[in-house]
Order: structure tokens, then C-alpha cells, then sequence
DNA sequence: CGTATGTGTCTCAGGGCTAAGATTTCTTCG
DNA sequence: CGAAGAAATCTTAGCCCTGAGACACATACG
């Protein structure tokens, strides 16, 4: 309905990333660009998902950073505790931003490090009261921005592209290391 | 067929994000967090995705800030130049981190800055010779690169990707600035 | 027991990004 | 023409991230 359809692909309305593919045909028309249509689009579309969450976590005096730390406790249960592993795990983050986000997070009193027992190595954050009830809040708002940010999709839509998305970061992932499976 | 099928849901094999779904059903059983079975899959996917590209661009000595510049220029076709501003559009990025990566750019000597003869505010980045040589040769492999990704996907599932991300995008670009529309 | 090796966290150096505002240059219009 | 406003880029200050390696502690083994 709205501006050309050139070609069969009447899928996909015209976007930044179709133009890009147009781009490289004239450009260089012996390359096979088609894992574009995937990887350019996963690409540019987390960049806006993440500056919309950016802009939503802002307003509660929040880093993205440390929203997700704060998240990953709160959803471990009671006592809201892990170690700086763990969460370097959960965030997909290097040992080095852990401390770093622990360090933010603890002098904004939402989380407290305490060093375990029995293994001195071992180093926990664990959540204040005020963390816990700003996690409590700032988590079901996100909930709802989310919600809005999936409006135009259908719930079938949305079913599909979870499956689709899960299938894709185990397939990046499997390709990862070739000497290691 | 492998692993334990939890539920209705037998599309998604058990992954990290549907371990975390559970964890909030545990936690806090009111909140509706089907946002997530979108989303966050899109955010780990594209964590994954950015890791690995990372690794693969950083071995021709480049940061994939400057590649996102290259390729641009490149696909524009010659005389291979476009403004400061049409770089930021074009990599989501702002004008200020535009500077920087030319800059870097220029002291790599992959191109050259130009002022224009009409309008003396604009600030055209070139790509040199070398520029044009690196491009051409990272941008193949990067193609190859991506195609491993998405080995464990078929042509179908591609297709089907590509349409919903593209309906995602587009879906939170219009939710971004709800006084505009 | 004591060295060698492994593990968990932190430090350091170096990039990368943004928002806000300064600077330079155009454009408009009285 | 000249001043006001708009536009394009750059600067500044500040936050966030990574890899490499330091450090502290734990474990294995002779």
C-alpha cells in the first residue's frame, strides 16, 4: 500500500536494512548479502530496544547496567544474593564490569558485598531493603514498556520470534569456539 | 525430545531466558512477564552476536565502531564520501560519537576528512585507498562470518526472521516518542 | 607441610558512547 | 546589509565496557 515493493520479497516493507541490501547489489553484486536480512536487522533493532530501555531505566536514577545486576537478584529469591561470578554469568559481562557495576550499585546503598565464610575468595552482593523495593518498582514499569514497545505484534508473532530468536543465540553460540566442541 | 518439555510450550527448548521466566513466576507470580520471551531473547541474541562480531573484526585491526563507518562509505559507492550527520542516521549513533570514530579513522589513515567547498559547516569522510582495500576485504568475511552464524537456521526460519524483527523495529520505533505520531 | 596450580575478584590502561553546550557557518527576513 | 535563528560539527565531562594481569585464597599432591 505504501511506498514501492520492487521484487518478490513482498514480506518485508521497505526498511533501513532492505535499502542496505539494495546498497551492496549495485555495489559489489558477486557478494551472497542475505544473512543481512537477519543479522543487520537483530542488529539495528536491539540498538533502538536499547536506547528506548536506556531512556525508561534513566528515569529512575538507573543504568541499564545496574537494573539488570538488581534484576538478577531479585529474581534468585530470598536472601537476593549471588556472587560476582554469577552474575558476570547471568549479565553476560566480564569479571572487570561486574566489579565495576557492584561498585555503582553499592555506593548508591541498593546492594551491600559481603565476603562468604567458608571460601574467602568468594565475594556476594547481596540486596538493601532499598534495592529490593526499587527493583520491586522500576521491574513491573519495564514490564509495561516492553509491553508497549511489542504492541504492532501478534501474540502468534511474538511466539514465533521468541522460538526463532532462541533457536538463533544457540546457533551464534555453537558457532562460537570451533575447538571446543 | 531432548531434555525435560515443561508445560504447554514445547516450541523453545530450555534456555538461559526461559530459565529467568521461571524464576520471576517463582518470585512474582502477578506480574505477566511474556514481554520477556520476546525481548530478552533479542537483548542475550544480540550480546552473543555483538561478542562474536567483535572478535572477528578486531583481528583485522579494526573496532567494530569503525567498521559500521567503512562499510557505510563503501555501500554509498564512489566517490566513496557522505557527511558526519548522514554516518550518525546511518549507524544510530550520535553526532558526538561520530567525531570520534572518524577520528580514529583519519589517524588510521583509512579516510580523510574534507570540508565542502559550498556549505563550509559540512565535514565529508572519504574513504582513502587503504580504507577502500580494508573494507572490501574485512566485509567478505564478515559475510562469511555471519553465514556460520546462522548455519543451525533454515532459508524458511531466515525469512520468517527477518520479517519479524523488521515488524519489531518498527514497532518500537513508533512506540519511542509518544508525542510525535 | 609446602609448592604448584586453579579460582574468584579487583586494578589498570585504553576504548567507546552520550547529553549538553560551544563554535562556525548558512539562511531568512526586516 | 545586519541581526536572529537554524544547522552541522566538535568539545567537554562523565559513565560504561573489555583484556590482561595482579592479588588473595583454596586445593592437590608429593
Amino acid at each position: 500500500m505504501l511506498g514501492k515493493n520492487p521484487g518478490k520479497n513482498g514480506a518485508v516493507r521497505k526498511d533501513a536494512v532492505a535499502s542496505i541490501i539494495e546498497d551492496w547489489a549495485r555495489e559489489r553484486p558477486e557478494l551472497d548479502t542475505s544473512p543481512l536480512e537477519v543479522l543487520a536487522r537483530l542488529h539495528r533493532t536491539f540498538l533502538r530496544y536499547n536506547n528506548r530501555l536506556t531512556s525508561a531505566i534513566d528515569e529512575h536514577g538507573l543504568a541499564v547496567a545496574g537494573f539488570d545486576v538488581l534484576t538478577a537478584l531479585r529474581r534468585a529469591g530470598a536472601p537476593y544474593r549471588l556472587t560476582a561470578g554469577q552474575l558476570a554469568d547471568s549479565g553476560l559481562v566480564s569479571s572487570a564490569g561486574v566489579t565495576l557495576r557492584i561498585d555503582r550499585l553499592e555506593k548508591d546503598g541498593l546492594i551491600v558485598r559481603e565476603r562468604d565464610a567458608d571460601d574467602r575468595r568468594v565475594v556476594y552482593s547481596r540486596l538493601t531493603d532499598a534495592g529490593l523495593a526499587k527493583v520491586d518498582e522500576v521491574f513491573a514499569e519495564h514490564l509495561e514498556n516492553e509491553r508497549r514497545m511489542l504492541a504492532a505484534l501478534s501474540p502468534a508473532e511474538c511466539r514465533q520470534l521468541a522460538r526463532l530468536l532462541s533457536k538463533l543465540e544457540r546457533s551464534i553460540e555453537e558457532t562460537a569456539v570451533p575447538d571446543e566442541g
